[in-house]
RNA sequence: GGCGGCAUAGCCAAGCGGUAAGGCACGGGUCUGCAAAACCCUUAUCCCCGGUUCGAUUCCGGGUGUCGCCUCCA
């Protein structure tokens, strides 16, 4: 069975099939980087990376686009805010994306694009749409011509009637009709402008993901991707920019990730309750958040609470004591891993994966080869072969998830350490129990927990 | 008002025609000098009412609840 996505555009799950053999070319769409990002705007960057990484681990070259918007109101309303310069804001928030996606192993584009640097890109394609008629200018802004687009609303599912009803015109536009939306907008004075054919001004928001693409990509691309408030109206109004010049399908294959909740409601600035990345890994283990963010599918919403992130703290925990375990156990030996063992949980965690990137079954099937791995542990006829075969479970299946079960703690202890283990050890020996208990007590205030085991004594890093 | 999602054990979450994966928590047990880690066992009238079917958590209709988009918010 192949690779199976849900379609936003038909409302339906659909055979993956490639433009190029080999190859995908995605586009997601990125932050306006004008504040740190908050744990919403790093589900899409978490879940597309890992579909970008199961779509190479299955053989396929991935050109992954996504863009940085370093241009419009909400930069313009901070650098008033902030007595600082548009760019200037731009960069520092685009120096924190990185380094927050970089903390949840979320890997770089193939291709960062700014809408600034886009510039010459944005006018030709809005050019072009003025040419064809789709675009007019009016006092310095330019619009586009949406009943022109005979098919405006296939995305979104909603008839342009119906859109009637909620589409406003706010104060200052000239637009022909209520529906139409901003191409281009002419600079007010002092602020942030670029030269073009309708006066200084700079893009609206949703051309400048049209222009990338074209770009980038192609006039047709295999998957466009986003948050779900993103369908209507950017998803859609990108349609009506690039379908109505190029003539032929956007994209094949639209996915939006659902949204992230807080106490079941949403996350917005005016009930207060934003939680930004830069916080959270303060407090969380970003593997963990990362985890967390997966163990749900990436299309239905996500409720986000202290109570919840602790029980993923235990889950990937117990994850991680099994690879830590069987790294123990294996020590330095290399040996090839069995193949049928390596395989009997491959192939559920591929069929999971191919089901729509289903990663919370995907986890299942983690936790299924941890179980096994605790069991051929405690079996003293385990073949290195075998546990060799857990270890590569437990750490290709979750590589492609973006996680690392491998222990990443300080394995060198100090001298003194080291003697009180042999002490102890010693003392165990002897059956000093009551002087063996009191070093693991001390050791144990030093944040060295040690766990005796047949293969001798095991120790690793933990609090209380 | 238009469009859509969701409702499964104490909590989180898969499944979506043949009487329910996985995780966290709780309780009991095994192992251990004692622990730790681990393993085993235990825990579900799948929101309600109709319908289709030999059979429905799974399909259809209705209802209730809940979340969201229709405001350049991922």
């Amino acid at each position: 069975m192949g690779l199976n996505v849900y379609n936003t555009l038909t409302r339906k799950k659909e055979p993956f099939h490639p433009i190029e053999e080999g190859k995908v070319r995605m586009y997601v769409c990125g932050p306006t980087v004008y504040n740190y990002i908050h744990i919403g705007n790093a589900r899409p960057a978490v879940v597309f990376d890992t579909v970008r990484r199961y779509f190479e681990y299955r053989g396929y070259k991935v050109n992954y686009v996504s863009n940085f918007t370093d241009v419009d109101d909400r930069l313009i309303n901070a650098s008033k805010a902030r007595h600082q310069s548009v760019p200037e804001i731009a960069e520092q928030f685009i120096k924190a994306y990185k380094e927050d996606t970089g903390a949840l192993n979320v890997q770089p584009a193939t291709v960062h694009p700014r809408a600034t640097e886009t510039m010459p890109e944005i006018i030709a394609f809005i050019n072009k749409l003025v040419e064809s008629g789709f675009a007019y200018e009016s006092n310095g802004d330019v619009y586009f011509r949406t009943r022109k687009f005979k098919e405006y609303g296939k995305l979104s599912h909603q008839s342009i009637d119906d859109l009637k009803a909620g589409a406003r015109i706010q104060i200052g536009e000239d637009k022909e009709d209520p529906l139409d939306f901003a191409l281009w907008k002419a600079a007010k004075p002092g602020e942030i402008k670029w030269n073009s054919p309708w006066g200084d001004g700079r893009p609206g928001w949703h051309i400048e993901c049209s222009a990338m693409v074209e770009k980038y990509l192609g006039d047709t691309i295999d998957i466009h991707a986003g948050g779900t408030d993103l369908t209507f109206p950017h998803h859609e109004n990108e349609i009506a920019q690039s379908e109505s010049l190029h003539h032929q399908t956007m994209a094949h294959y639209w996915l939006h990730n659902g949204h992230i909740q807080i106490n079941h409601e949403k996350m917005s600035k005016s009930i207060g309750n934003v939680i930004l990345v830069h916080d959270l890994i303060k407090k969380f283990d970003p593997q963990v958040v990362r985890f967390f963010i997966l163990t749900v599918q990436y299309r239905h919403p996500i409720n986000f609470s202290d109570a919840l992130l602790n029980d993923a703290v235990q889950a990937f925990g117990r994850l991680k004591t099994a690879h830590y375990n069987l790294s123990h156990r294996l020590n330095e030996s290399e040996s090839a891993a069995n193949e049928t063992i390596v395989e009997k949980y491959r192939k559920p965690f591929i069929e999971a994966m191919n089901d729509d990137f289903n990663t919370a079954n995907a986890i299942a099937v983690l936790f299924d080869a941890a179980r096994d791995a605790n069991i051929a542990l405690q079996n003293e006829s385990s073949t290195i072969e075998e546990l060799q075969a857990y270890l590569q479970v437990l750490t290709e299946l979750p590589a492609v998830l973006g996680l690392t079960l491998a222990d990443d703690t300080d394995r060198i202890v100090d001298r003194d350490v080291e003697a009180l283990i042999q002490n102890r050890e010693e003392a165990r020996k002897n059956r000093a129990f009551d002087v063996a208990d009191a070093i693991r007590d001390q050791l144990k205030e030093a944040g060295i927990i040690l766990e005796d085991t047949p293969q001798g004594v095991r120790w690793k890093r933990g609090n209380v």
